[in-house]
DNA sequence: ACGCAATGATTAAACGATTAATCTACCGAC
DNA sequence: GTCGGTAGATTAATCGTTTAATCATTGCGT
């Protein structure tokens, strides 16, 4: 059993300069009143030593562990590099440090996770909900990313005004039938997303919605989304609510040997990984998920400051909905009959 | 100021039931000597109470904090998500917690992300280092997953025999010229999945390898990789050393006219989320993140048990690489001119 | 010269859990 | 009858940090 102590504590550090471990703790947080050259010694001789205080005396002393957890329910969701990373980042910013718990299953499993990390002692945290769950309140701030129109919700994305922006963009184009494609109705963010695109519609447009995970029910999963009979059809957009199902749109279509854009315009959200590498690459609306993240974080750190750790308290900012950006690739294009209207594209080949 | 202490404690249960603070301990962790009838009133009053036992008194007294680490280097790593949820079911079944360090930027920021997680007290972390790296040893037990031949590798991917799996399919399906798509060549992992590609191949075969990162170096980001003339060069079969690659060689076949699989066939690493969902979907190599994530983590734990928590120890196992699982989909299939052999797509169709 | 304030340091009491050491009955054996 | 053993509990020390309270010294105004 190694019971040997780590590295230097205070008192080790007070003893070899002959002062009170009171005095070290003061010099080292700047609280108390010490000399300034007294202070300026004993920092000198910590730095030297290696000293690094230990979380857990100051926990336990403080009451406040600096940790905060983070709860991403959607399995495997391919935002989560980017949140993870912006929510990190922020947290870091602000002296705390991230906890993770993933909880893939039911929403039980949801439950537990918030509870694992209640155990672990977190002062609060930040949680993306998986679909239209209400998040039971755990014993201590919660921080909710989904969307604006999520009763409780913290802050999130614009989800709507990116819909309608992809909605102008297609419009300034000049497409008139559009197929809106979609995961799941349950979603709240994706019916902001569609919400957003409809309502950005001009006169003479309309937009038909295809969810699917309903499609895939009945035809089984990987099936064909038949997009090359849509475009027959009439149809010259395909604005998918997430980047994922942009990418399955895109393939498909080109695969069965429409060319995008020429052809057809696909359009995605979240501009995750893939989305400029792919050709051609994807027009989509990206979440600022830095500035989501720093949202989140300074309004969950000052609910924390103010209410103190123990309030099952969802968390309120006064900026609810952070703007998307929409970023414009070769995935679209001038709806077939339309005169060249001067794209932006940022390889125009 | 919040001073309101939160939950109850040990002493409050104790005193509550007339009894001392070691008792109810004693009784909670079965660890002292306890009459049976005692110790089940004491735990079903503290249940009752909804008793949280601090993490930081315990991790103070013990010097054990209950919480690893996790280092994620490389920026936005689509692999993450399921790493990091391995990593995490693994580390809970261990009874850790997992605290997450994304050092985007330089090797400089990855050694700070370390500092910040020894001085949260982690008692042991699992670092993906970024490529070529060695970890500069931190003060506690470091398991790190890269690659077999990365020296200090406690466990990874058999990324080799992957490469060889990989081989042998094209192989088998009649391939003679094949290109490789990398991204890196300093990158042990993308090194060893080529060298295994190359030992894979039969006579008659020869690969060649496209680096991506040199290629966009000279011809800008987002450049195309003139894959269509390699077709015609006569190369039927293009393996990416992971599936990012192969989603940009896929799309960009398609978008020049190439049938895939019909005329190249598409290959690539990691089965990533959008590789089933892609049309065709994408024939890949897997990783069986959920051992790694087993191995690394038991044998952290083990040897955090027996060599204590302040030794910069790289972490062995017994096992240092996992195998990987060939998933045949529909992107790859017979070179050209071949009789029609058996393949095993998932969708015949 | 006396009191008052300011400065610079120390003392000591927490925080909550763990655990070695101790204490108290009580039972059986010699 | 005394001694040893033991089950079942308690005592008290300890982990490392913070911080309110206290103490000692010096300077300064009146």
């Amino acid at each position: 059993m190694a019971q040997t102590r780590p590295g230097p504590n205070l008192s080790r550090i007070a003893t070899s300069l002959g002062v009170s471990v009171a005095t070290v703790s003061n010099a080292l947080s700047g609280k108390g009143r010490v000399s300034e050259q007294l202070a300026e010694k004993i920092r000198g001789h910590a730095a030297e030593l290696g000293y690094v205080p230990s979380q857990a005396g100051r926990a336990l002393r403080t009451g406040r562990s600096g940790v905060l957890g983070l709860v991403l329910p959607d399995i495997a969701n391919p935002l989560f590099p980017k949140l993870a990373q912006a929510i990190e980042f922020a947290a870091t910013a602000a002296g705390y440090g991230v906890l993770i718990a993933d909880s893939r299953g039911d929403v039980s499993a949801q439950t537990e996770a918030i509870n694992r990390l209640v155990e672990r002692g977190v002062e609060g945290m930040v949680i993306v909900p998986r679909r239209a769950t209400r998040v039971s309140a755990a014993s201590c701030p919660v921080a909710v990313i989904d969307t604006a129109s999520t009763p409780g919700n913290t802050v999130a994305a614009d989800h709507w005004q990116g819909g309608r922006d992809i909605a102008s963009h297609l419009a300034d184009l000049g497409h008139q039938r559009i197929l809106i494609i979609g995961n799941n109705p349950e979603s709240n963010v994706q019916n902001d997303r569609a919400g957003g695109i409809r309502s950005g519609l001009r006169d003479g447009m309309n937009a038909t919605t295809l969810w699917v995970e309903k499609l895939e029910r009945e035809r089984g999963s990987g099936c064909s989304l038949g997009l090359a009979d849509k475009v027959r059809e009439g149809y010259t957009a395909f604005a998918a609510l997430s980047d994922l199902q942009a990418l399955r749109a895109l393939t498909e279509l080109q695969r069965d040997g429409v060319d995008v854009p020429a052809a057809a315009s696909v359009t995605g959200f979240d501009d995750l990984i893939w989305s400029p590498v792919v050709t051609p690459a994807l027009t989509t609306v990206a979440m600022d998920m830095v500035t989501i993240a720093e949202i989140a974080i300074s309004s969950l750190v000052e609910t924390i400051r103010t209410s103190g750790t123990r309030e099952g308290k969802l968390v309120a900012s006064d900026i609810d909905r952070v703007p998307m950006k929409l970023i414009v690739r070769q995935s679209s294009g001038p709806s077939k009959p339309m005169p060249k209207t001067p794209t932006d594209g940022e390889l125009p080949k």
